[in-house]
DNA sequence: CGCTAATCTAGAACAAGTTTCAGACTTGAT
DNA sequence: ATCAAGTCTGAAACTTGTTCTAGATTAGCG
C-alpha cells in the first residue's frame, strides 16, 4: 500500500543542484531524496552518529528500507551526502558576509572559526557528519572528495585568490587536514574550543609563509 | 573445557610496560592480553579494519568472546590498544637511527616519512589502526590521548628540544593533525604517497616559523 | 588444604547495518 | 490505453558488534 499515489507527469525534473551525472531524478524521486536527507540531518541533530539508524531514517522519510539503500548505498554514504548538503548551506551563508581580516591568513582563520561556531550550534550533527567523513572507506571516495573540494573552494574564497600558487594550494591542503583533525579532537572531547581556535590560527600562518607578496622565507 | 590448565603460581607479574594503573595482571592474563593483541594485529594486517572481527580475534587468541570484551570493551578499544602497541615498537625503532636533517623541520619531516614508510609496508594494519583512532568516541578518549602523547614525544624527539615553547607545541599539534588526516586521505585512496610527503613537508615548515632562533616572523 | 570471590568459557540472545525477495506501482514509449 | 522495464514496498534473513547467563576454573587467603 503505497503512501503516495498521485500524479507525477513530466518527470526528469531536476531541482537546484544537478547531482553530478547519473540518470536525472523524477520529481517524486527528488522529493524522496530530500526527505531522506532531511530525516538524516534531523536524527543526527538529536543523537549524533549513533542516532542515525537506517530503519529510523527510512521510517521518518516514508520510504522503504530497500529504497533508502538504493538512494544511499550505506549509512556512511548517507551521512556524507548530508554533509554535502549542509556544506552548500554553509557556503551560501559564508558568502554573504565575507571575512574582514587584513591578511589572507586572518580571513581564512576567521572564516573557519565562523564555520566552527555554526557546527557548535549542532554538535550532534557535526559529530555524525565528521565521523562519517573520516570513517569513509574507498567506496565513498568520490563523495568525500567532493566535500573536500567544496571545502577548498570556501578557503580559497576566504583568501581572495584567483589563481593560487602550488605552494598556496599545499598550504590549503594542510589547513584542511588540520581543520578535520581538530574537529575530531573537539568532538571526542580531547580538545577544547579554545584549543581548536589556536590550532586553526597556528596553521593559518602557513598562508603568510607561502604568500609571494611578503617573501620572507626562512 | 579450558584449553589451558597449568600452573601460574606467583601472579602479579607485570611484564615490560605497566599498563597505567588498574589492578596488575596475572602472568596468564598478561599472556592472554598479548595473544589478543597479536591476533588483532595479524587479522588487521590481512584485511584491515573489517577483517578484525571480534569472534575471530577471540578464536585466534584462544579466549572466549566474553573474555575478549573484558580485556577490551570494544573493537575500537582493541584496535587503539593495538596501535599503542605498534607505536612502542615504532618509537624504539626510530630512536635507534635519529634523523640527520639540518633543521628541526627537516628532521621531523624525515622521521614522519620514515614512519609513513613503515605503515606502507602494512597498509591494512595501518588502515585498521588509523580508522579506529579517528572513529573513536569519548569512551576511548584516554587511550586515544595516550597515542597522541606518544606521537608528540616522537616528534619532539625528532626536533631535539628539551623545553619547547608554547608556540612550538602548537606547531607540533598542527603537525599531528596533518599527519593523521593525511594518512586517512592516503588510506582511502584520495591522496598519493607523493602528496602525503608534500603535505608533511609543508606543515613542517611551521616549525621553522616558530623557532626562536631564526626569528623571521611574517 | 579448603573456601570465597573473581575470572573464564561456551553459547544464546540482542541490536543495527545490509541484503534479498516477491509482489505492487510508475515510468516512458508505443 | 497498454505494456515492458524499472522502482518502491514490506518483511524476512543475514552479518557482525555487543551483552548476558549459567556453570567451570583460578587466584588469593586463612
Amino acid at each position: 500500500m503505497p503512501a503516495e499515489a498521485k500524479v507525477d507527469k513530466v518527470a526528469k525534473v531536476d531541482a537546484s543542484t544537478p547531482r553530478s551525472d547519473s540518470p536525472p531524478l523524477t520529481e517524486r524521486q527528488e522529493a524522496r531524496r530530500r526527505r531522506i536527507l532531511h530525516a538524516s540531518a534531523q536524527l543526527a541533530s538529536r543523537g549524533g552518529f549513533d542516532a542515525v539508524q537506517m530503519r529510523e531514517v527510512a521510517e521518518s522519510s516514508q520510504v522503504a528500507l530497500g529504497t533508502l539503500y538504493r538512494y544511499f548505498p550505506s549509512k556512511i554514504h548517507l551521512l556524507v551526502a548530508t554533509m554535502q548538503d549542509q556544506l552548500e548551506h554553509m557556503h551560501g551563508t559564508l558568502r554573504k558576509k565575507p571575512p574582514a581580516g587584513e591578511t589572507a591568513a586572518e580571513r581564512v582563520a576567521q572564516t573557519l572559526m565562523r564555520a566552527f561556531r555554526a557546527l557548535q550550534r549542532e554538535p550532534h550533527l557535526a559529530d555524525a557528519m565528521v565521523r562519517a567523513l573520516t570513517f569513509a572507506d574507498r567506496s565513498v571516495s568520490p563523495e568525500v572528495d567532493q566535500v573536500s573540494r567544496q571545502t577548498t573552494v570556501i578557503i580559497l574564497d576566504a583568501m581572495g585568490l584567483e589563481n593560487p600558487t602550488p605552494e598556496q594550494l599545499s598550504a590549503v591542503r594542510v589547513i584542511e587536514h588540520t581543520w578535520h583533525s581538530a574537529l575530531i579532537t573537539w568532538l571526542s572531547g580531547r580538545a577544547s574550543i579554545a584549543q581548536v581556535k589556536i590550532d586553526i590560527e597556528t596553521v593559518c600562518r602557513l598562508i603568510d609563509l607561502t604568500d609571494p607578496a611578503n617573501d620572507s622565507r626562512v
